[in-house]
DNA sequence: ATAGTTTCGGAAATCGTTTTCAGGCTACTT
DNA sequence: AAGTAGCCTGAAAACGATTTCCGAAACTAT
């Protein structure tokens, strides 16, 4: 196996100098044609390829960017990174994964991580966005920096993409409620979690708009673990109050509640109406299948990457005056979990 | 903002050379104490931080390692890679994430991007490993090599980890045929795809072993997506001799397969048994429960990445006579899907 | 013919490390 | 007391590219 080919074995080959072929390879001004054909047909025949670390040492620029999620096993976010991935392929760069396994205080140690690795941009969507590290570090470098559904940071290259949850929280709660509803339970990721947040807060606002007091025994918050989740679901479905309706936000969430609703012995759809954020092949398959408010993940991928090689361009900050935070839609699916009037089935209770 | 402190400025800042504050971080021999701390506190002062692409371009190595697979938004891969991917950051190593999006035709220059990238070692479980350029690839480059549940390729440094698909097949089927069942349908991924092999083999040998015929209709095989899983399943139930019992590989084929018997309102562990590989979420919240083959994903990623760091020690060829391919153990699941006998619920049909 | 422009080579600086080489010093042996 | 071995350290050469600088051709335009 013969040594990889360097600079100098091109331009020993095509007999011309070195600074020549690099000029010739990366299509700089005067540079003749006959010369560069030389010059890209030695690199064909010696099968060159520029050193990928002495390139970025003396460019200053590694051409990849870091990703750094929560947990990749979550199918919503390598959902969404696939989407973002592909993006960033086609325009030349690679991307280092990082996935924290939702322990939030690695959070900042991860993205010093990917600083040392020289990354030309970040996409962050970590479990604990609020940790004051993690907050910190994005704040203060200069790194390109999307934050993917978090909270946004202050910084003069921070970008943000994030889904309206709120409005179709609000779409779902009205929907319960025309359909007689009036303990309408809610589960929700972490606290501290900003899609949690938003779905919260739009639960408080409809709920209120609709007239329904709030019933602090109708809200739980879980972790990101399922074993959390159903623990959480079990304590509401055991409260002294029974929802009739419950809006479970998140993927994992949902599995956590559809175990405890069955242990209740609870029917989907008869017993009690319910409504998940994220729409999975879960939720389009169970009988009966569950409404869930769906929005285009691919899509979210691709924006948060689009921004990102927008917010990389050097001049970027001046000339192109372009979105700084993108919110996506999301639309409410209503299927026969939640598809049917109170009334109807359960007179007056 | 103060620029990145080099290694020229704890030099400085300790007042001693370049080389003794490398030899002092690094933890050479013959380094005084005094000088030690010295350069120690100087570089606390800095904060510096070495230079990746400058320590990558002299070591001539890059503690990252490349992981490509054919769909990241699978929820088994990225299980795997979760394992794999704290294994590897436990030990200093990031990665650099190439999902290929089951094209086939682009695995090869994914690998050769990977490879340009310097990875110090790779992991596959790509979509098309008998792919040509792929393989050739594989068995051609120096990099050591993890081959995740695909082919085994041939080479000095290419190693293996893959799971026992064949005795759950097996199991699933003597579980099915003693239930009364005589026409076991197979639903499996593409033809090429290793896994697909494996357990259609383990299908084919066991049902021989029953003394049951092979039957060309009950047998088909779909592309990843679930569109494509969903038409061959329907096209197989829509067949002449409608199978009592159904093995699905796979769980985006599940995912078709489910709703294919929706839409033929074939009703699951009644109408017809269900067996399905990869016990996902949605195998065990289904109503009913769908058995399902179970393998501990964490642990085939953790393996794999063993299983590298292990190969790509520089002396670990004559030294280490470990196992160049594991096998890890799969475990058959009884649900409710299957868990009945055809004679009782309809007798002599 | 002169001036100006394009094209290209050669040498050297640079990026920030690691590693080799050699020299100074101490300490120990003979 | 001289020679040698071993520790400690600094200077400089690598690693493989990009980039700058300068100068020499060759070609075009006036």
């Amino acid at each position: 196996m013969s040594q990889k080919a360097t600079i100098h074995d091109v331009a020993h080959q095509a007999r011309v100098s070195v600074s020549s072929v690099s000029r010739a390879l990366n299509n700089y001004p005067h540079v003749s044609q006959a010369l560069k054909t030389r010059v890209v047909a030695a690199a064909a025949e010696l099968d060159y390829q520029p050193d990928f670390l002495a390139h970025s040492l003396r460019r200053g620029e590694t051409n990849s960017i870091g990703f750094l999620v929560g947990s990749i096993a979550n199918p919503v976010i390598s959902t969404i990174y696939e989407g973002a991935a592909e993006a960033l392929a086609t325009n030349g760069y690679a991307v280092t994964l990082v996935s924290s396994r939702n322990q939030a205080d690695l959070d900042g140690s991860f993205l010093r991580l990917l600083e040392s690795r020289q990354v030309s941009g970040l996409i962050v969507s970590s479990a604990a966005e609020s940790s004051a590290p993690s907050r910190r570090f994005i704040q203060e470098t200069n790194i390109p920096t999307v934050l993917l559904d978090r909270e946004p940071v202050a910084g003069e290259r921070v970008f943000a993409v994030q889904s309206d949850h709120a409005s179709s929280i609000r779409e779902a709660v009205f929907h319960l409620v025309e359909n007689g509803h009036r303990h309408i339970g809610f589960i929700g990721g972490p606290r501290g979690f900003y899609p949690t947040r938003q779905r919260f807060r739009a639960y408080q606002e409809a709920l209120h708009e609709a007239g329904i007091a709030l019933r602090g025994e109708l809200i739980r918050f879980a972790s990101f673990t399922e074993a959390d989740a159903f623990a959480e679901a079990l304590l509401l479905l055991r409260g002294r109050t029974l929802p009739s309706a419950l809006i479970v936000a998140g993927n994992i969430i949902l599995i956590g509640a559809l175990q405890a609703l069955q242990n209740r012995q609870l029917r989907v759809g008869r017993d009690i109406a319910l409504v998940a954020c994220d729409d999975i092949h879960l939720t389009q398959l169970y009988q009966p299948p569950v409404s869930a408010i769906r929005r285009d993940l691919n899509l979210l991928g691709k924006t948060a990457a689009r921004l990102l090689l927008q917010g990389m361009q050097r001049d970027a900050l001046y000339a192109n005056r372009g979105d700084r935070v993108i919110t996506l839609p999301t639309q409410l699916v209503i299927r026969e979990s939640s598809d049917y009037s109170l009334e109807a089935a359960m007179p007056a209770g």
